[in-house]
RNA sequence: GGGGGUAUAGCUCAGUUGGGAGAGCGUCUGCCUUACAAGCAGAAUGUCGGAGGUUCGAGCCCUUCUGCCCCCACCA
């Protein structure tokens, strides 16, 4: 049956309908199934909080293109989807929509406030995901999971009830980063360093039984409340007398020490350094040292607590100001300085970040570390591209504790329970019936986990972990990881050494990273900037197909890249050009055409199944590598360039002529390449490429479920791959003469090709008709030597021939001259080079043998052509 | 302070084990040729950041310098 093709692809109508159909056949789903070999990907679970952005875009494509590739290949490919539960952003959004009520949370309570969480999670927590559908993602719905469903619950309460009881988890009182802001503590990784405008007081203390005066600088006279000690290098023969000795605190007057330390740095300030253990990294570290006395002066909120005496209550920032006064007051100001220094940040809020001291749970890091590390050194782990892999072994060699409580009610709460009666904690799926003390009557910790303990373990927490599912079996360890190098830390190393402990196996065997997708300027999308570009909004302007192929083509891996909408254009106008393509085969009748023979193949037909053959393992390689970019742009230039440009107009005489006895193998061709390319195309642009599909067959056959094109030995054909290049050239030669010439198009002319080797002139004769078609010439003659008037024709050289167009009236001899002359400066040129470099015995001694005789080959080539050039020159008049 | 990246056509970027510099967009010229003007045919444009080195041969490998970007980091 023949089918047609609308004029114009109706992207809108087609995605949401073929989308539908995929579905309804579950092509999607995958089930353990030993007889074959599963490939395994797990959605970075986007937040429930989140709309879909570039990134996700990007990042979805990238694993669609994937996963329908392995699926092609034959793998029983499975895509796992699903969502995060996103602690903090969630809690954020609700505590932001009650307060619009007038409510704060813990006028509603933990429960209360959770079941708000509920109920807003299942409203818009699944929007991410339907967006998702839009871009054509090929997931497995069916096994879609959150982050705190029941089983994930599960699996985290497992985990840390495991890593307590081996020591890997711990509760201590340690100093932490605390945003006063979210009210909560945060790990390291979520504190960003930004440079910041500061002043630097330079302030005394009055040293014992008048002693005089020591100096120091601080960027932060708050903290002089909790001093509890003052330090210099030990080095420092400045103060070396004065060690040992101390210095009063003015205001609360406190006796504090003069101690001796390494960390202080003589350069910097004056050498002089107030400690301060409760609210400084390095303070803390210098506390421990010495023995010193920790002083918390702050609230959670950043206001001053009672130890902050009379500054109680005031933010930080007005006690600040208040201390200062009151130096100056006491004459122990010295002056002020501008200064910029790095301030921590969270990354979330922006807010600045406290370090206090607090008591928290910590994962202790460095036996987790250590089988990541041997994971990537030892090569189960693959990273792409390779230089993620030195920052991962960065990162993981300089790892310090995970402090994974937060102050939190939306996520996974800590199962520790506390005994009223002696404080006494235990660990486990629920509270003791009874304590070691006698006490009866327990607690549980009031805090959630850092919502990245849970990612930490979803490519095994969403197959069933810790219950042994055929699922863990058979697609654990997953095959391949696709994310965005920004996450490196938060998540990616996180889910290493998580699976590496649980299941004694890395997550994934690849990690593929992207990068970020930038505005036009290369600036980071963001919502302050309003430089955002809503995905949503491009497919419905340009398809899905459109969109991604913008952003896969001319992306390398790991590489950030700029959205620009001209890329969505030029896609969309290639997807034009692949669509009209298949309009043009589907002009004629296909399907009756299976049993042409291949003997009637004709030399373009074989050129262009050879190029389709050579194109499949250049595609499957790319992919194999990651190479998505490489891979699509090889695809599309091959449609376009060769399929479109040369093959289809090479053979319109035959289809146009219903008495070709080719006709029918050209119609074969025609649709086996198009179909060839449509498999290649179809990860990165499912849509367009299904409905052209389904166009081509009356049966239903989904290009998801057809076979990956293979390499075929037999469809190679140097031969006549050789001899449409010849023409090619004539072709392209006699275009380039025209247009140099002002021959109009309209104007046909009579074309001699003169050759002294017989398979050359036998080689046009029976190329002529579409080299007529293609050339627009009006004749085309064969001879093995030139008889006519030189001066009637202009001549352009290919290898083994002439081409003469007589253009009589249009000769211009001086011209002719000129470009005959350019020909041969060319062609001296490269025999110049040729004969250098075969000229160069290291050359000749060292290269390879194929490509001596390649440049062999060239030279006699060149020569050949030069000597044309010389003749054709010599018998121009004057 | 440590680590990493990058420098290629006017712009954005490819260039996969070293073997004659590419694409897209833009520019210029000519075409409404019955699949496609969202198109076709053709053209121009590069001391591949600078300097050394290895090699028969370097955009690619090594050293060094310069510019820009990113990540990590406790200089009060």
């Amino acid at each position: 049956m023949k089918k047609e093709l609308a004029k114009i692809y109706d992207f809108k109508a087609a995605e949401d309908k073929i989308y539908a159909a995929w579905l309804e056949k579950g092509y999607f789903h995958a089930e353990p199934d030993e007889s074959r070999t599963p490939f395994t990907i797990v959605i970075p679970p986007p937040n429930i909080t989140g709309q879909l952005h570039l990134g996700h875009a990007l990042d979805g494509a990238l694993q669609d293109i994937l996963i329908r590739f392995k699926k092609m290949q034959g793998y029983n490919a499975l895509w796992l989807p699903g969502c995060d539960h996103a602690s903090i952003s969630t809690e954020v959004k609700i505590t932001e929509a009650l307060a619009k009520e007038g409510l704060t949370k813990e006028q509603l309570g933990r429960e209360a406030f959770l079941r708000r969480a509920w109920e807003w999670k299942e409203e818009y927590g699944g929007r991410i995901l339907t967006q998702f559908k839009k871009l054509g993602c090929a997931c497995d719905w069916a096994r879609t999971r959150f982050t705190l469903d029941e089983g994930c619950s599960r699996a985290v309460r497992e985990v840390f009830i495991r890593m307590y009881r081996d020591g890997k988890i711990y509760r201590g009182e340690k100093l932490i980063n605390w945003c006063p802001h979210c009210r909560t503590t945060i790990s390291d990784a979520e504190v960003e360093h930004s440079e910041k405008d500061g002043s630097f007081w330079h302030l005394r203390y009055e040293i014992e039984n008048g002693g005089g005066f020591l100096d120091f600088a601080t960027t932060r006279p708050e903290t002089i409340l909790g001093d509890t000690a003052i330090a210099v290098n030990p080095a420092d023969p400045r103060y070396t007398a004065l060690v040992g000795k101390s210095v009063n605190v003015p205001i609360i007057d406190r006796k504090i020490p003069i101690i001796a330390d390494e960390y202080v740095d003589t350069e910097f300030g004056t050498g002089v350094v107030k400690i301060t253990p409760a609210h400084d990294p390095n303070d803390y570290e210098v506390g421990l040292r010495h023995g010193l006395p920790v002083i918390n002066v702050m609230n959670d909120d950043g206001t001053m607590n009672q130890n902050a005496g009379k500054y109680a209550g005031q933010t930080a920032s007005a006690c600040r100001s208040a201390i200062i006064e009151d130096f100056k007051g006491l004459g122990l100001f010295i002056k002020e300085e501008p200064i910029r220094h790095a301030v921590g940040v969270h990354e979330r809020c922006g807010g600045v970040v406290e370090p206090l001291i607090r008591k928290q749970w910590f994962v202790a890091m460095e036996e987790l570390a250590k089988p990541a590390i041997a994971a990537y050194t030892e090569k189960r782990l693959n990273i792409v591209p390779e230089r993620f892999g030195k920052i991962y072994l960065n990162w993981l060699n300089n790892i310090r504790d995970w402090c994974v409580s937060r102050q939190l009610w939306w996520g996974h709460r800590i199962p520790a329970y506390y005994c009223a009666a002696c404080g006494a904690v235990s660990v486990g799926e629920a509270a003791p019936e009874k304590c070691a003390c006698g006490g009866s009557s327990f607690s549980q910790d009031e805090d959630v986990l850092d919502t990245w303990f849970s990612s930490a373990l979803w490519p095994f927490s969403t197959l069933g972990w810790p219950e042994r599912t055929p699922e863990l079996k058979y697609f654990y360890p997953t095959s391949a990881l696709v994310t965005g190098y920004d996450i490196i830390f938060f998540w990616v190393i996180r889910m290493v050494f998580s699976g590496l402990y649980n299941m004694g196996e890395v997550p994934f065997k690849d990690v593929f990273f992207h990068g970020i997708i930038r505005d036009a300027e290369g600036r980071k999308m963001s919502k302050s900037l309003g430089n955002g570009i809503d995905p949503i909004e491009v497919i419905d302007k340009y398809g899905a197909d459109a969109l991604r192929a913008s952003l896969i083509a001319g992306a390398s891996p790991g590489s950030d890249s700029r959205f620009k909408w001209e890329k969505v254009e030029s896609a969309r106008n290639f997807l034009n050009k692949l669509w009209n393509s298949a309009r043009f085969i589907l002009m004629f009748d296909t399907v009756g055409q299976a049993g042409a023979d291949d003997k009637l193949l004709k030399i373009e037909d074989k050129w262009i199944l050879s190029r389709a053959n050579d194109l499949a393992r250049e595609v499957t390689d790319n992919l194999n590598n990651y190479e998505l970019g490489v891979s699509i742009s090889a695809v599309v230039s091959f449609v376009r360039d060769e399929f479109c440009d040369w093959y289809i107009e090479m053979v319109k005489y035959r289809l146009y002529n219903d008495d070709d006895q080719s006709k029918p193998a050209a119609l074969r061709t025609l649709k086996t390449v198009l179909v060839s390319a449509l498999k290649l195309l179809h990860p990165f642009i499912p849509f367009i490429t299904e409905e052209i599909f389904l166009s081509l067959q009356d049966e239903d056959e989904s290009l998801l479920t057809s076979k990956w094109p293979v390499y075929d030995e037999r469809l190679r054909f140097p031969k006549e791959a050789g001899s449409v290049d010849l023409i090619k050239a004539a072709v392209k030669n006699i275009r380039g003469v025209r247009l140099e010439m002002n021959v109009p198009p309209s104007k046909k002319i009579k074309v001699t090709v003169v050759s002294e080797k017989p398979e050359i002139r036998e080689l046009f004769s029976s190329s002529e008709d579409f080299f007529k078609m293609l050339s627009n010439a009006s004749e085309l003659e064969t001879a093995e030597i030139f008889t006519g008037n030189p001066k009637d024709y202009a001549v352009s050289v290919i290898p083994g021939a002439s081409v003469y167009l007589p253009l009589s009236g249009l000769v211009d001899a001086a011209k002719e001259l000129e470009r005959l002359s350019r020909e041969r400066d060319r062609l001296l040129s490269e025999i110049k080079r040729a004969e250098g470099k075969l000229g160069n015995k290291g050359f000749t001694d060292k290269a390879p043998r194929p490509l001596i005789e390649e440049e062999l080959a060239k030279l006699e080539k060149y020569r050949e052509m030069l000597a044309q050039v010389e003749k054709r020159i010599e018998a121009l008049p004057g």
